[in-house]
RNA sequence: GGUCGCUUAGCUCAGCUGGUAGAGCGCCACGUUCACAUCGUGGAUGUCGCAGGUUCGAGUCCUGCAGCGACCACCA
């Protein structure tokens, strides 16, 4: 059966029918009852759920391939492995997404009205959604289908609402009016995550606002004092001077704010100004929040536009003005001239109109953070709104305490200070978002003022009822349902057995990006709502970027299909390339531009396996192998060599996997794997496998093969799985341990420490290092492969010598020696000195011919030494050295240094071949 | 502005608690005898960012400098 296998491998040929088998034969999927009832261990790790309409991309490929070696590791070493998979409604992005396509079609959201368009929605979410999952399926991804979940799902649903309620009876979510991030474009309030800040280049213009009559003695004084920010127009009129990077929000200020302590504007406070082109007076207030130090020390106030405005206007009894439409144009509070205007046409009217008056007193270039939206990358407006909010202290200190005390780690470790500073300097969530598409907040208003939150639609008033109820029309942000996710897919708020034996789950595996949004929140609900974290280890690994360091994305153009990996290079390579460069800490880079060159490495490496799997099926052929223990006494030394190499294989990739090094898990099996099951073992058990050979020789052979290769494809199998699983299932079995049925549920190498062997690593290291040299010497020499040659060896070891008449046969086979000599031989030849002391010599007389060698060599240091004698001549021309270029001198000199180096050690070489 | 990280072979990067510099890809030469040319064998290439310091010994620890980056906050 083994003969039938090609040459090359075709993953296309193996990895779809070997996924189906697993589907089939119900690998992914674990009942609560394992846990329950068998008492099995469980393991679990919920996937972060991608977006709905999303479509597959290296990003995922990375973070799903990451799960799903845990996930198949954990599952071989005997644990209730479960994988819980699921998609995400992506409030925002998805209807953006319905948006645009709407746009398309020349309308509108509010064309169809909110009914009709979160059909709309979920006909799209019905119909394209969710393909994201099948095609993890083409990586392999061991999730248990069964228990997929919709962040949108009924059961979900239920606990958004139990959440909500819950939060909100225990005073932790309120409502109110405050400074929020809003998305002109989306028409939406962000968190503030959600705000992503850029440093954008920006200018800081300073404006003049005329001061009171009553101020202007008190203005004066300021003046002579020193206050620069304090000058007279040329009718006479005092001003003062205040900076800002948003012009247009100046027609919102309602107050000039100073420190209590600034002794420059002591009597200017209280004193009003005439807020230009609104023509509104305006109060000048103390408060704490100005640093008199920064800039003139006077700050406008545009309490409806700024955080700290808003605040400032809290203790100062500020008014507020709202200039701003939701679209960001200037809204009818502003002088006619400027209603209408986008905000930034408003700026450009604003400074025009403030120039004219001589009011604009001068510009600096000012860099500073401009947050956007990050969704769509519009500016983001900080804007005056009536939103709801989480209460996050209280819910942050088990989960902050949770970090400190080590109950969830961090990998790498240094993103738990970044956790816990935030966790530290936690602010209110603004959980609302103006949307259509997403979980309807559960509160209803009645028109006799009574607002009703609750967990079931009320059908009428609580208080007066009233049947005219009208729920909130706003929705929750998508985060507030994803952070349920650990224990919503079980069936939360019912006690579900799932939930009994799943919660809390083990590992969550995510990039730093989200770090925030979602994981941070998930601890905290996790602590909230079961009294526990909803996992221990956070793995964050990096981000997957082109070769110049870009992040992959769709708008550049520099992105990578998995898919398309998958259908050329199979999803082994695409996984083993993925994984081996999962340092911890560090992103991956791929380069879009040589898909074939990124995943050479993996794919080659496939091919290796599939090739030296076939070849020892072959030699192996079909009838059952002993067992290690009934064959001990015929172990061979390369036997004892390789079990021992292989228990520290398995020991190594068992420590990796423990600490997510997965890097190094890849690079150590690959390296056991190819460098010394292939390149030596095979290589020097080929001759014992073959069917003249020694029958008790030939049986050791073959059991080892057998078990080395077993274990070999079960520490490769959580990597690439497919290729493993293929050979595995073909491996002959062995007396009296029958095999499991799959590779995927075979037990997880362990209990080899008794193959540790440090006599045999030594032994055939020195054995090692004498099929080295000879290769070395031969190359050198320029014996070719066709020809045989005697070595002498003496020195070393007493054994050393002894052991190598036992392997003759690889020694040919190695390095084609077809004989060892004792003693340190004589005559023309090359020698070399062992690691382990003893003394190689190769005999060349006869071998290669020797004159013709020598005179070969001869010829080579002659013209050498021609060239050389050439550059010195110039080195030596003090003309050449003072006006040729420097850099042609110095290449010359390097030249020189070269063709020395160069000469002598052909000299040397030539000298060994004469004695 | 705060915090943290990075700088090692042409490229992408490993190097844990200090002990003779590594991998993959690429490059050069030779090789198809029976697992694999998606292969084999051999080879070349590094003042481990710069400058100091601790040490018998530093890529590894300390200090400073330079360049790059990340996260957070934000002063108008």
């Amino acid at each position: 059966m083994s003969q039938d296998l090609p040459p090359r491998l075709d993953p296309r040929s193996i990895e779809p029918a070997r996924y189906r088998g697993w589907q089939e034969g119900g690998y992914f999927h674990v009942p609560a009852s394992a846990v329950l009832e068998d008492g099995r261990e469980p393991y679990v790790i919920v996937i972060p759920p991608p977006n709905v309409t999303a479509a597959l991309h290296m990003g995922h490929g990375l973070n799903n391939t990451v799960q799903d070696v845990l996930i198949r590791w954990r599952r071989m070493q005997g644990r209730a492995t479960l994988w819980v998979p699921g998609t995400d409604h992506a409030g925002i992005a998805t209807q953006n997404v319905v948006e645009r396509q709407l746009a398309a079609e020349g309308l509108h959201r509010d064309d169809v009205g909110r009914e009709k368009f979160v059909e709309r929605v979920w006909g799209f979410v019905t119909e394209t959604g969710g393909t994201i999952l099948d095609q993890l399926k083409a990586i392999g991804a061991s999730c248990d289908w069964e228990r997929t979940r919709f962040t949108l799902d009924d059961e979900l649903r239920r606990a958004v609402r139990e959440v909500f309620v819950t939060l909100y009876e225990q005073g932790l979510i309120y409502r109110g009016e405050y400074i929020i991030n809003w998305c002109p474009r989306c028409l939406t309030a962000l968190s503030n995550e959600e705000a992503e800040s850029e440093e954008t280049p920006g200018t800081l213009w300073h404006l003049r606002y005329p001061l009171g009559e009553e101020a202007w003695a008190a203005a004066e004084a300021a003046r002579d004092a020193g206050a620069e920010a304090i000058g007279r127009l040329d009718d006479g009129t005092w001003y003062l001077t205040v900076s800002t990077t948003r012009p247009e929000t100046m027609l919102g200020d309602t107050g000039v704010a100073v420190h209590p302590g600034d002794e420059r504007y002591e009597g200017l406070v209280g004193a009003s100004v005439h807020l230009p082109l609104a023509r509104r007076p305006i109060p000048i207030v103390a408060d704490h929040h100005v640093d008199p130090d920064f800039g003139s020390g006077m700050v406008k106030v545009t309490p409806a536009h700024d955080k700290n405005d808003f605040e400032i206007a809290g203790r100062t009894g500020l008014e507020l003005v709202d200039v701003l439409t939701p679209d960001a144009r200037m809204s009818d509070a502003v002088p006619e001239a400027f209603r209408g205007l986008d905000r930034f046409e408003a700026r450009e009217a604003v400074l025009e109109a403030l120039e004219d008056a001589g009011l604009l007193a001068g510009t600096d270039e000012h860099t500073h953070s401009v947050p956007h939206c990050y969704r769509c990358g519009t500016v983001v407006e900080p804007r005056l709104s009536e939103q709801w909010f989480v209460s996050m202290k209280p819910l942050a200190e088990p989960a902050l305490q949770a970090s400190k005390d080590g109950t969830v780690t961090f990998t790498p470790v240094h993103w738990q200070r970044v956790y816990e500073h935030w966790m530290e300097n936690i602010q209110d969530w603004c959980i609302s978002r103006q949307l259509w598409w997403g979980h309807r907040i559960p509160v209803w208003y009645c028109e006799c003022g009574q607002v009703i939150v609750a967990r079931e639609d009320p059908t009428a008033c609580t208080e007066c009822g009233s049947e005219a109820l009208e729920q909130d029309p706003d929705v929750l942000d998508t985060w507030f349902s994803s952070q349920l996710w650990p224990f919503s897919v079980f069936g939360w708020p019912e006690e579900t057995d799932d939930l009994k034996a799943f919660y809390p789950g083990h590992t969550m595996v995510t990039a730093p990006e989200i770090l925030f949004f979602w994981v941070a929140r998930m601890i905290m609900m996790g602590y909230h709502f079961r009294g526990e974290a909803p996992f221990a280890d956070v793995y964050l690994h990096g981000t997957v970027r082109d070769i110049r360091g870009r992040k992959m994305s769709k708008s550049l153009g520099n992105g990578i299909d998995p898919l398309r990996v998958v259908e050329e290079f199979g999803a082994d390579a695409m996984r083993f390339t993925i994984v081996s460069q999962c340092a911890i800490g560090t992103d991956i880079s791929m380069d879009h531009e040589d898909v074939e060159a990124t995943f050479a490495a993996g794919r080659n490496f496939a091919n290796k396996i599939w090739n030296a799997g076939r070849f020892a099926l072959m030699s192996v052929g079909d009838e059952p192998v002993r067992s290690l223990d009934e064959i001990r006494g015929d172990l061979a030394a390369e036997d004892r060599w390789v079990l021992s190499r292989v228990a520290r294989a398995a020991e190594q990739a068992t420590n990796g996997l423990e600490r997510f090094r997965l890097h190094e898990v890849a690079e150590g099996l690959y390296h056991h794997f190819w460098g010394e099951i292939c390149d030596w073992y095979l290589e020097v058990v080929k001759s014992r496998l073959a069917d003249a050979a020694e029958p008790a020789s030939r049986e050791a052979a073959r059991a080892t093969l057998v078990t080395v290769l077993d274990h070999a494809l079960r520490l490769l199998h959580p990597i690439v799985p497919f290729v493993t699983a293929e050979l595995w299932a073909r491996l002959p079995s062995s007396d009296g341990d029958e095999r499991a049925g799959d590779l995927i549920v075979a037990p997880w190498p362990s209990g080899t420490d008794g193959w540790l062997d440090e006599d045999a690593e030594a032994d055939f290291g020195a054995f090692q290092s004498l099929v080295a040299e000879t290769r070395r010497l031969r190359k050198e020499y320029g014996v070719g492969e066709g020809q045989r040659v005697t070595i002498h060896v003496h020195g070393g070891p007493d054994d050393f010598l002894a052991g190598l008449s036992k392997r003759s046969a690889a020694l040919e086979q190695l390095a084609r020696v077809d004989a060892v000599e004792s003693g340190s031989g004589v005559g023309v030849g090359a020698n070399a000195v062992l690691p382990n002391g003893a003394e190689l010599f190769l005999p060349l007389e006869g071998v290669i011919d020797v004159e013709r060698e020598r005179s070969r060599m001869a010829a080579e240091i002659e013209k050498l030494e021609g060239l050389l004698t050439g550059v010195r001549a110039r080195l030596a021309n003090e003309q050449f050295v003072n006006n040729a270029p420097d850099e042609v001198v110095r290449k010359a000199r390097e030249n020189a240094a070269q063709l020395e180096e160069q000469s002598s050690k052909l000299r040397e070489k030539l000298a060994r071949l004469a004695a």
